[in-house]
Formats: structure tokens, sequence, C-alpha cells
DNA sequence: TACAATTTCACCCTATCGGGTAATTGTGCA
DNA sequence: TGCACAATTACCCGATAGGGTGAAATTGTA
């Protein structure tokens, strides 16, 4: 059974390739395309195709906002972005407003049909740049650990970033509260911090602690 | 210029396949083809290929600490990780280890040719389901945002975050301390936290502030 | 064993934090 | 018009946080 499908490309003569290009009612079949996507959930809703191929930058409502919307009313429906835009916070936006691909205008007709059938079967399509760039959040997700905090030190900040207080954290370490009081204020010293706020939200950041 | 490959697979018959399949003497060159991955990192130094593929489950040193081990001498090599294993822990593992792709056995001969030209042109070929995986990270990263925040009550927090004191955040809002108090005060409440330290941990956390 | 680093504890002191209570505006909604 | 709620300010008060200073006990290591 073919794939249904609907276009969102504010480009015409594009927006036309693509339909002639995936329209082949037998793959695929074009439900829908639109020049911007304004209505974009009313329309997947009524449309109900399995598939959206997303541009991202359009007048009016962008892509993202067109992908967020359509995301609430219609979960389920794969939507694949469809860009010229390499930017690492555009790709992250997507990502996170529940993107299910990402392609790049430069991607060869072929590639892009072998894109869709592997996001309809459950896969997710990218761009080999944009894959890259998606796993570097995930690598700088360790590297630079520690300011020198001994063991001790790293114990005392885990247990303050849980939320506890000093007391709370001198009965859960066994110690004075004095003791967690001189422990936290060289560590204040070595993040370069002058509170609790201030040391959780670096040791987060910095990735100092298990989060 | 023929791609320089090693390869590291306990399974002989296995590993003894992808040699021949991959040492064709034109697109890719293997230049090494080990059973297990103890000495991972001494022996890419030696060989400087220019790709690792790297199976995960092997006996004595698993292949995630391989990759780890050969990242730290070697981090310009591209480590592509080829393994039976789907499980969401040990991908993630492996991104964040620095991975460069991520294959499942499965994966048909063209297509692993296919992949790891991708990986040495700077991509990050990924089987379709562990792509998928992968984007399943980012989705959870932002959806239930608000505990009914009001939008100032949101600007205090992330200042908060930001980690400025009370009389910080007064001047920077240009109200006085006890506003802020009071604005913090229905914040904890809220969150369901009882201090600062817990409430910037949660709000990072559940991304409720910009980080 | 001697030395250095770490971990521990104590005391003092002030600013800040955080809860309680109460009151005044402005805005949107019924 | 009246109500609910957000946002604002104020005051009181006790507990906590965080800096300064000093020193003993523990650990690791040369």
């Amino acid at each position: 059974m073919a794939i249904s499908l609907v276009i969102f490309e504010d480009n015409h003569p594009l927006r036309q390739s693509l339909e002639v290009l995936l329209n082949d009612g037998v793959h695929f079949q074009v439900t829908g395309a639109f020049g911007e996507c304004t209505l974009a959930s009313d329309q997947v809703q009524l449309l109900k195709p399995d598939l959206v191929l997303m541009d991202i930058n359009m007048p009016g409502l962008s892509g993202i906002e067109g992908l967020k919307n359509i995301k609430q009313t219609s979960p389920e429906t794969k939507i694949i972005m469809y860009t010229v835009l390499e930017d690492d916070n555009v790709i992250f936006d997507c990502m996170c407003a529940g993107a299910d691909g990402y392609l790049l205008k430069n991607t060869p007709p072929a590639k892009i049909i072998q894109a869709l059938e592997e996001a309809v079967n459950g896969g997710a399509p990218m761009s080999p740049g944009v894959a890259a760039k998606v796993l570097a959040f995930f690598r700088n997700s360790l590297p630079g650990n520690n300011y020198n905090l001994t063991k001790r030190e790293a114990e005392i900040l885990q247990h303050l970033v849980n939320g506890l207080s000093y007391k709370m954290i001198a009965d859960a370490s066994f110690i004075s509260v004095d003791t967690v009081k001189k422990h936290l204020k060289n560590i204040y010293a070595k993040l370069h911090v002058s509170c609790g706020t201030e040391a959780v939200a670096k040791a987060i950041r910095e990735k100092i602690v298990n989060f």
C-alpha cells in the first residue's frame, strides 16, 4: 500500500518537483501540498498522512512551529524536516520538538525516497552531516569532568545537587555540619562560585556529578 | 586512496567475512583484525587507521571500553560500533563515549560499505532503529515544561539557576528583595522543593529553564 | 619514618534564606 | 460590577548558609 504524504514547502517550483517525484502512485501518494504551515495541524488532522515533509524557513509560521503543532494533535504522524539549514540550534530544536528525521535539500532524489521509506518503518533518516551534529550533542556530555575535586568533595557536591541541606549532608555522610561547611567552602573555591545554587548549576552543566 | 581499517570482533568466522568483504584493496584496506580489544588503543595508535569497526560484546574488555581507550589516544580515528545489541543504555553509553556510528549486525554488506564511506566523510551512520532511539533521547528533553509557573516566576527561577542571589535577582528584575522572596516561596511550593539548590536541580533536570 | 594531602572538627560572626502574615495594585474573565 | 489571580511591597523571625581562622586525625606515599 502506498505511503500517504503531505508536503509543506513555500517554494513553488520545488514543491511541484517534490510532488512529481513522490506522487508516483506506487510507493507514495501525495495527498496535500501547502505553501505555508499556519493551519498545518488542522490539515494533517484531516488528511491523516503517514508522513509529512516539512520545510523550516517559510513565511508566516516557521516549520518548527508547524512541527510542534502537528505533533500535539497527531503525534503518530512521522515528520521529516527538509531544509537547507544545517545550524546546530535549529537541528537541536527540531529534535526536541519531535522530528522523525532531518534531510538537507541537497539530498539526491533516490536518497529522499529511501529516507522516507525508512522513516515509516521506524527509522530516523538524517543527512550525514546532521547525524554527526546530533551525536556531537552527546559527545560533549562527559569530557572535562573534574576541577581537582577530591573524592569526598565530589560526594558532598553530589548531595548538594540532590537537594540536601548542610545538616542533611552531614547526617548522610556521618560527619559534622562544620566539616560539610569546610568541604563546601573548598568546593566553591575550586568551582569559582560563591553559593550553593551556582555550584549546583555549574556541577550539572559541566557534568561534574551524576545526573 | 583506500580507507585503512581495523576490525575488533571476537567471532572468528564473522571477522574473516568482514575482512573478505572490506579488504578489497580499492575502497578499503584492512590493516588489522583482532579478536579482543584489551590492547586496542596501542594497536590503533600503531596502525593509525582511518576507521575502526568495533564489536561490543567481547570477552575481556568490552567494546565500549575499547572505544573510550582509543578515543583518548587517537581522537581523530573514526569508530563505528558494530553489534547485535540494540539496548538503549548501550547506545547511549556509546554515543557519550564518542562513537561515530552504530551499525547493527543485520546490516546488509552493501549498506555497511556505504556506511563506512559516510563515516570517513564526516557523517554518522546509524542503523534506522538506532537513529530513532538516539532521537528519542531528545524528544523527552522538553515536553512537560511548566509547573504552572507564571511568566514572572519563570524569570526569577531562571535568574536563580544562573547563580544570582536574592538581592542580585531583585536588582536585575527591578523589584524589592521581599518580592523576590515571595516569588521564590511560591516557586518552591509549585515545584515541591524546599530550598534553592533543590529548585535549581529540578529546574535543570526537567528543562523548566533555558540551559 | 617523614612529608604532603586529605579529611575531620570547632568556634565566631554576619548576611542571606525561607516561612508566616498582610496589604495594594492591575488585568482578565464571568 | 464583582471575582480571581498575578504581581508587587512590607515586616517579623528563626534557621541556614557561608566566610574567617585554626588545628587535629587520617590517609597515602616517597
